[in-house]
DNA sequence: TTAGTTACTGACTGTTTAGTCAGTATTGGC
DNA sequence: GCCAATACTGACTAAACAGTCAGTAACTAA
């Protein structure tokens, strides 16, 4: 039995607010915004919950943190690479899907959309906040590529935002729900599966005219 | 001034229940599970809380409750209707999405996926007496027409789970985030053309020789 | 009218947790 | 080594809320 010594504390002011909002998405998307517990979320960071409010202002400030930290530079990201024009809208499109599916999709970030649309009611101001800073300049890259291959002749006609929501809703769905049911849903289809499938399914109904596509999955779960 | 009299108390045992799965679904579905205070249910049922727990053993037993009384007769009588074999299995998948969208998509019930998705971490007795009471039975009924469908060569060959997933997600996921954004989004497309340009896109990109369809719209949004 | 039954009430309890702050320990300058 | 300056702590508080139960009043049958 060795004497429960208390951990050394430190100093460590440069360092403590990235580990907080790491600790603190980890938190939040395991246990959503209501049933995550500060006390848990500076354990895990290190600190006590006394130090969490130096750094953020309330719980909510917290949650716009970790959304202003986390997906805004990716937002920004993307925008940098859409601006290199590509000709090719139909492989754009691809490429978006595919790099939303790398950078957020397969991560814990993926979690983000849940949290805050779980508590949209109860904390608007989180609402608009990631509406305005993720979802808006999110969709604005969609649209442009849907803009550029409607105009082309590639994409059918249609209103743009139509398909931008058609490309990317869906996946956010699936990942919701594959995190949602994971312990229920034991023959849930694979979600990179299904992103293909998605994909596949997507641009032949929506290309004037239709590549011959690589055959959808028969299997996709062992 | 008029004095404050207590409103006159009421023995309405039949009533009751159905009264209080009432109040709840939409206490539950405007302010999510966690946040809904069982004061306010009982309050907009017209009784006090303690009669809430006369009828109810615990505030996830109503959410049960909720689920079971509301959803599952829907999906028994999807099975009803189910059970007289289409030959169509395009029109009958557009019939079923139609039909989801009637019963569920459009009517306040289109906020139980969230309820029960944004709480599954944290009440997983839920979670899985909604997927499977109500997620696998509808599952169930997609499959059935996805297999005739790929059987007569009438869909792409695939898993036919695929087709149930990318039929009815991507409507759940709309309503949600509908939901959820309602504040922020003032432009949004309207759920119904949203419903209609899935249907025709997921045909399109489904079928083996799709059918010449209609013209997506241009401007969804006046 | 009266007495018995029970649906209903609402004040109360216990618990949980966001947010506070007086005090402590580490650091860096001298 | 000593002394600020300040990053950090954790016990505390106030509030919110699920769940309880002794008491009340509506109904019923005789």
């Amino acid at each position: 039995m060795s004497a429960p010594q208390p951990a050394p504390r430190q100093r460590r002011k440069e360092a403590r607010p990235g580990e907080l909002l790491a600790a603190a998405l980890d938190v939040f998307v395991e246990k959503g915004f209501a049933a995550a517990r500060l006390d848990e979320i500076a354990q895990r960071a290190g600190v006590s919950k006394g130090t969490l409010y130096l750094y953020f202002e309330s719980k909510e400030a917290l949650l716009k943190a970790v959304v202003q930290e986390s997906m805004v530079p990716l937002i920004a990201e993307g925008e940098d690479l859409a601006a290199q024009a590509a000709s090719d809208p139909a492989a754009t499109l691809q490429h978006l899907v595919t790099r939303w599916w790398r950078e957020i999709g397969s991560t814990k970030l993926g979690g983000i959309p849940k949290l805050v649309m779980a508590e949209a009611g109860n904390f608007p101001e989180v609402a608009q906040f990631f509406f305005e800073n993720v979802v808006l300049r999110g969709q604005a890259l969609f649209r442009r590529v849907a803009e550029t291959g409607i105009a082309q002749g590639v994409f059918r006609p249609c209103e743009p935002m139509l398909i931008c929501d058609l490309a990317i809703k869906p996946l956010i769905f699936n990942h919701m729900w594959c995190q949602s049911f994971a312990h229920c849903d034991t023959s849930a289809i694979d979600p990179e599966v299904y992103l293909h499938a998605h994909l596949d399914v997507l641009l032949n109904g929506l290309l004037t005219h239709p590549h011959p596509t690589s055959p959808l999955p028969e299997h996709p779960q062992k």
